[in-house]
DNA sequence: TCAACTTTAAGCCACTTGGCTTAGATATGC
DNA sequence: GCATATCTAAGCCAAGTGGCTTAAAGTTGA
């Protein structure tokens, strides 16, 4: 495997371009599997230094780069919101879905790059008990209000259940970009990507939203 | 963290021993981030040569995990299927959900412990290209007879649409598993995991199933 | 201009890693 | 019994690892 495209801009400072060279290196080979130095020097640093003094450790790193993503797609989501009220489709269970999930399709059509899908599945098992389940809390206003939303509409489910049906949510789109970012590396577009977004979308929709059976 | 737990039993091989210290360790630290030194020592292994000698290479090593875990549920996919015929029930779409997911919860049953799920996912998404979309050939015969009926309820949808959704249930599943995983390692059972199981198993019905939209 | 601060470079270090060789132990087949 | 094949132990090695110190370069503000 080669360090194709894993160099990312050289317009970023440094710090930035770390981050992003990193993302790259986990998702081809594991948050374990590259070295600081090897990311410093993907980076253009001369120096594996650079890696220890802007994020101290390797989990620091790590953290930095879900944190920046984080970031970025948040801004989106509070955009997405202010339309959805705009259009008078707030009201929409679909919004919701949309919400949390189309951002990270955004990351990747504007940074022509889908390694974030991989990180972030790594990210999740790495890091389960912190993530998962922290239904409030400590997370950017527009998730946070996606989440909030979320419960409401699931005020038939117990805490316990409605959150496991959001991590299947996030699962589950998870296994589209996995999908979305086979058929780019491999070259074949194997199917019109708009259209299985489409159909997930839906699927998610009616599996999150899935009444609990009846009695009798 | 301990090793706590991590120490196998003593009954089994050799070989079979560091199989089952490496999936738990690569589960709780990652493929990469356990050295074959420490499997080999949390096998029983006085040296390390013994991970080489059976495995050749980590990824032989990781290789053998799926392949014994693979045989494993197959055996019982297959028992599964002979039930469900003489029941009548091998006509009902539900039967392939259960058959393809179940054996891995019996997995869990039996030997008591989660980390088949964790590791699974970290190895999906190291083989996603090899492991995805091979609706057909080099599958042991339960799940490709699972896959197979699966392909002919799913008549109304293209090869890749139907192998998406597939791998739609493949992440449904395991997100089910990694809330099990985590509530069992937290101590705390937040829910019922049975009406976890049947909940989870219901949405996942529901969105492999769901016809597609219709026009107009 | 120059001092304070931030960022990069260079190189050292003890330690771990996986691969390897050799020898010894244990099981297996005849 | 005994030879053959299978498995385990012991230890060496070059390469690579992350952490660290020190110095230099660049940037900023007064």
């Amino acid at each position: 495997m080669s360090e194709r495209k894993a160099r990312p801009d050289d317009q970023v400072d440094s710090r930035t371009r770390i981050i992003l060279a990193a993302e790259i290196l986990f998702a081809r080979e594991g948050i374990d599997g590259v070295s600081l130095r090897r990311i410093a020097a993907v980076a253009g640093q001369k120096n594996h230094h650079a890696v220890q003094y802007h994020f101290g450790t390797r989990d620091g790193l790590v953290q930095a780069i879900f944190d920046y993503r984080m970031e970025q797609m948040d801004e989106r989501r509070l955009t997405m919101f202010a339309e959805a009220e705009r259009d008078g489709r707030i009201g929409d269970p679909r919004i919701i879905v949309e919400v949390i999930l189309l951002p990270q399709i955004a990351l990747i059509d504007r940074f022509g790059d889908h390694s974030y899908a991989n990180f972030l599945c790594q990210y999740l098992l790495r890091n389960s008990d912190a993530e998962f389940g922290r239904f409030g809390g400590n997370l950017p206003p527009g998730l946070q209000r996606a989440l909030t939303m979320l419960r409401q509409r699931l005020d038939f489910l117990s805490d316990s259940a409605a959150q496991r049906r959001l991590i299947t949510v996030c699962f589950m789109f998870l296994n589209l970009l996995a999908v979305y970012t086979r058929d780019l590396e491999s070259g074949r577009a194997s199917e019109d990507f708009d259209e299985a977004l489409e159909d997930t979308i839906r699927q998610i929709v009616a599996a999150l939203f899935l009444p609990v059976r009846q009695e009798g």
